[in-house]
DNA sequence: CGAATCATTGACCGATCGGTAAATAGCGTG
DNA sequence: CACGCTATTTACCGATCGGTCAATGATTCG
């Protein structure tokens, strides 16, 4: 087998591997369920910590969809949709049960991966969110983000963020049935409506925007 | 030291370490955390596995406290406060750093704990907090609930969980400056909010209890 | 076909780790 | 103080696991 397929081979085996046994996993048994000895691994990668160094990029990089940007700052598109669109997306894409499990993992020892993924978060998707959020409001603000504001956006956030620990960490039956394969749309659109709106009926006066707070169906 | 005592000291100590490193921590890192030598351990508990029991059982009884049963059915209180004091203790004291750690710990490899603690909350707890979203919606019905319905309600419920991850899985700052120390009251009744008035936009139709639908303030 | 090259393996090393057992330290009691 | 009991430690065993290395198998190329 040529040396860069069987590179590959152990890295997508790596990432199945330890995203279910953690990082604590044997090399050995790593090595058996790809179909060759431990020792060949030390061919490939110089210690385990490389590997999992490997592992840890392989599963970041590429995690956010650079069309993301675009849809999240498409002016033309309604918030709801918008939003709708881009947590489907999300859900099934980046929560994927690798990362996830791979995410956990790094979370509960070192923070590698947790602490560049956050960073990640808070740079391109929780700025635009708000700033949709507000848009939505009819606002037109780029002043930092209240704490209060920033809650109920984690609210939302995390609950998405919820349906893949049911999944993955808890191996619970999550419903889908939706078109997307991974996750129910009407689901998706309800709960970024109740946030939405919770949004225009909570901080509608807070910014001397007042407006008539009417329920839009 | 009495051998009460020392079984209590070595069970805490354990719950703290185990959440910490995870239960392929090491007895001997345990022991030296305590302060006595391993090979002690096994004067208290007969395997490593028993111990690991033993923890699980402890970090799982008394989560859920015995009041909010009687809060949640308390016919008198208004759905939106009662389900934000409720939510304000649940994230302090149920999700409690050991308990989450433990619990994740757990679903990332034999499912022990979250399978328990699942079953507990769809024994105890979702069912209520329907009931109450319906009392909310001026609606009295024991029909079991529609996919929809209970997938709004794991995105509030979600949205709790994930502030615990936020603090003891991906040790991010929380904003906390409420006064039950845990949680800012505010962000957890403005979620409570989104979702009962959600709940009463999306769902209103749904058996013919049609009624205006009104923000109220 | 034969030699060089490189992927792959089997055998081994040393440290770690769960678990055991004999030795010892500590303490209450007659 | 001496005796007995038990809490605690020291020393050890065997299996596991990351890592190494010499030997072997396979492939390419002159």
């Amino acid at each position: 087998m040529g040396v860069v397929e069987r590179e590959r081979q152990i890295l997508d085996g790596a990432i199945q591997f330890f995203s279910v046994h953690g990082f604590n996993g044997q090399l050995r048994d790593l090595a058996k369920s790809i179909g060759v000895t431990h020792a060949l691994l030390y061919h490939y990668f110089p210690t385990k910590q490389a590997l999992i160094d490997r592992v840890y990029a392989e599963v970041f990089e590429g995690r956010w969809r650079a069309e993301w940007d675009a849809l999240l700052d498409d002016p033309e598109m309604a918030v709801e949709d918008k939003l709708t669109a881009f947590y489907l997306e999300y859900v099934t894409i980046t929560l994927s049960q690798e990362f996830v499990r791979i995410l956990v993992f790094s979370g509960l020892t070192d923070h590698t991966i947790t602490d560049r993924f956050f960073a990640m978060l808070r740079a391109r998707l929780f700025p635009r969110l708000i700033r949709e959020t507000r848009r939505f409001r009819g606002l037109v603000s780029r002043a930092k983000p209240s704490e209060r504001e920033m809650e109920l956006l984690m609210g939302v956030h995390g609950g998405f963020f919820y349906i893949s620990m049911r999944r993955w960490i808890y191996a619970q039956d999550v419903y889908s049935e939706g078109s997307h394969e991974g996750y129910d749309e009407q689901s998706v659109r309800d709960r970024v409506r109740a946030y939405l709106h919770a949004s225009r009926d909570l901080f509608a006066d807070a910014t001397g925007n007042t407006r008539k707070r009417t329920v839009q169906r």
